[in-house]
DNA sequence: GGCCTTTATGTGCATATGCACCTTATAGCA
DNA sequence: TGCTATAAGGTGCATATGCACATAAAGGCC
């Protein structure tokens, strides 16, 4: 009896493996446009969320649709940089952040930078492909909404 | 003269912001499910990509399209917990891995979770609407492939 | 005002991600 | 047979991600 040739397993397709596959892809193709700023694609997701109205953490949080605890980790490089700056409102509890000037002039490099970035992923893509994928994405986060807490 | 309400910045819509938001909830969905195994999602695709024969790192990062050192890093726990074993070949270069039956067990379990989660998911997003994306995803990696290290 | 609950945030832990750089084998070739 | 280029991997560093747990301040009630 002769030995069988194991075929490397090919598993059933997992939406959720392929995002994260398209999404470090895409993340790359981004981030090697916006490398020269020594940023990366969340960070300016977070300065292009800032503004010079002072936001609390769960605040910023939720527009971002992103985790309280990531994002105080998030911030930390932009704080640091001087880009954003860290203040406490009449509730002690709360930290409030927003953009200093230097921020200001830094995301408006960024942004001019993630524009190139984004007109190219969409001449890769082709236009009228990524506009629909864009609207796919967006459906997507609307039909799959994070569980509640349940307070049970 | 008044002070401004200062509303707060919403950026230009970003594909890749996009996709980072819906790789993250979906992510989180999917791991709801497997949370009962321990598992994660990247590591239930890592043993899914692995079986009785065994595989360079290399081999299996390309074929998973992740990072060769992240892959070195995701492979950790599962060595760790038994469900993979590495071996040296003829080239004393080469890692080769494979799953050991306690592996090979644990993905079947595995599968089975994922399963329902799969199905739990394109419940979620409607079928037909689970179909599409899946078809945009895959057309979208095909699309945007890695740039090449261009040796200059 | 003191007590209890809720709210805002931080920290520890364990991965996930990928770039830059380093080491070790192997392969080619003079 | 050496010498050199290349291929396979690992490590250090800096973030990204999110859960579980801890802390502190604010709010409500009696």
């Amino acid at each position: 009896m002769h030995i069988k040739a194991e075929p490397l397993p090919t598993p059933l397709p997992c939406t959720g493996a392929r995002l994260r596959r398209l999404t470090r892809r895409t993340t790359a193709f981004y981030e090697s446009y916006l490398r020269e700023l020594d940023l990366r694609l969340t960070q300016y997701s977070i300065l292009m969320h800032l503004g010079s109205a002072p936001q609390a953490l769960t605040e910023l949080a939720d527009r971002l649709e992103m985790d309280r605890t990531t994002l105080t980790r998030g911030l930390r490089p932009l704080l640091r940089q001087g880009w954003v700056e860290e203040r406490r409102g009449a509730d002690a509890r709360m930290r409030l952040y927003q953009l200093t000037d230097g921020g200001l002039a830094m995301r408006e490099r960024a942004q001019a930078r993630w524009a190139e970035a984004q007109l190219a992923l969409e001449a890769v893509l082709g236009r009228s492909f990524a506009d629909a994928l864009n609207q796919r994405l967006e459906e997507a986060l609307s039909r799959l909404k994070p569980a509640l807490p349940e307070d049970n």
